[in-house]
DNA sequence: GATAAATTTACCCGAACGGGTAAGTGACGA
DNA sequence: TCGTCACTTACCCGTTCGGGTAAATTTATC
């Protein structure tokens, strides 16, 4: 297949984000620094990923909020045919699990929406010569995670239920074990999380992205 | 003061969203219709009100969430001192609580930012000819909330505490009410809710928006 | 194989919660 | 003035929760 030409170090950008005003303004943005190009935008993971076999990149700037396959997998379907795929997350949020599971999928760098131009810039340079970068807002919420990652599966399980509003015993018959374990378990993950009671482990859950609201 | 000349039936209008990128495509977007012309972009509530008064646009389209004074806020200070002012909120979220403070405040429409193109030249027009315009989805967040709005001021009390962790003993003494007293609010809480306890009644009221989180 | 961690269950007990019922006050509109 | 509704308090009672303690089993790690 036949690509465009493409300028010497000129790098080439995909945009992927359901809102075409975004990409328009981030093209613009974007194709006014010197060496950097908008050559593809996606609206959906779908498209990015035949956009990305179609144009092959060199970086991808990539909104997790996406219409269908969500921006996660989006990332992890182009990385397994292109393994070097560098992605660098765009978008409105900075929930830990969000930056977690980006990072986890082999994105390069998570930057949010209004980060400045000359950063946004500066990370795109930064990651195309291969290297990863996260900004320190980012790093925080990431170890926040990384500490909140001392839960164990079991315990996660029983957390992203409890913040469903189940009961114990809900949660019990759910997991297949007595409503002990579940307390112990619990027990647990009260104190990790440092709350008190039942109500406020599922707001932290919430806000912590483990569960997702809707 | 001076302004630029107004073409007939041109629509002026004024953004405003902290984020550069997206204002810079929405102008684009709009640009390319015809009668519809971006004269100024503001990046928070302060510049917004300050911009009106400058340039006393036909719309203003607004997002909610800016630095500083909110989009709420800056929506009743641009009315309090130009009540005619016609704006509509263009927003990511489509939370009931947001739209109905933006209604309240006197926004003319609420739109999300993934709205497409057309929809949105629409609703311009129709907002510059003084109607209100709410699409089905958002029309039906709003009867959510009004459906939710049955519940008095100390039951939303009660709630937005409770959303927030506390237990009923913390509630009565942040509210100087007894304990017996919460738990009355929390029995027609619940009901009117349709929730069986704490827990789903904070999911619930965190999902409606009746609380923010962080 | 030993040690550590995760997972599971059990029992006790006090505190918190949630439902049912009843009733007094003040405000506001018919 | 009567009725309705929000707000308030109270008491009873059964259920659920959460903490303390203990221990068996499996899995992972060294």
């Amino acid at each position: 297949m036949k690509r465009p030409l493409k300028k010497l170090n000129e790098i080439r950008i995909m945009l992927v984000d359901d809102h075409p005003a975004f990409r328009k303004g981030m093209a613009a943005l974007i194709n006014s620094e010197p060496e950097l190009r908008v050559i593809a935008e996606a609206g959906d993971g779908g498209k990015a990923l035949e956009l990305y076999r179609q144009h092959r990149p060199d970086v991808v700037l990539m909104d997790l909020r996406l219409p269908g396959m969500g921006g996660v997998e989006a990332i992890m379907a182009i990385r397994k045919d292109f393994p070097d795929a560098r992605v660098i997350v765009l978008t409105t949020f900075d929930m830990d699990e969000d930056i977690f599971r980006a990072i986890q999928s082999g994105a390069k760098s998570y930057l949010l929406k209004d980060t400045p131009e000359d950063e946004l810039a500066a990370a795109i340079r930064a990651v195309h010569t291969g290297k990863e970068i996260l900004p320190g807002k980012v790093a925080e919420r990431l170890a926040a995670r990384r500490r909140r990652a001392d839960l164990s599966l079991r315990e996660t399980e029983v957390l992203s239920l409890l913040a469903k509003g189940r009961s114990n015993k809900e949660i019990s018959s759910s997991l297949f074990i007595t409503e002990d374990t579940v307390k112990a378990h619990l027990k647990t993950l009260f104190a990790k999380l440092n709350v008190k009671d039942r109500t406020e482990a599922a707001i932290n859950a919430i806000r912590q992205g483990i569960v997702h609201l809707e």
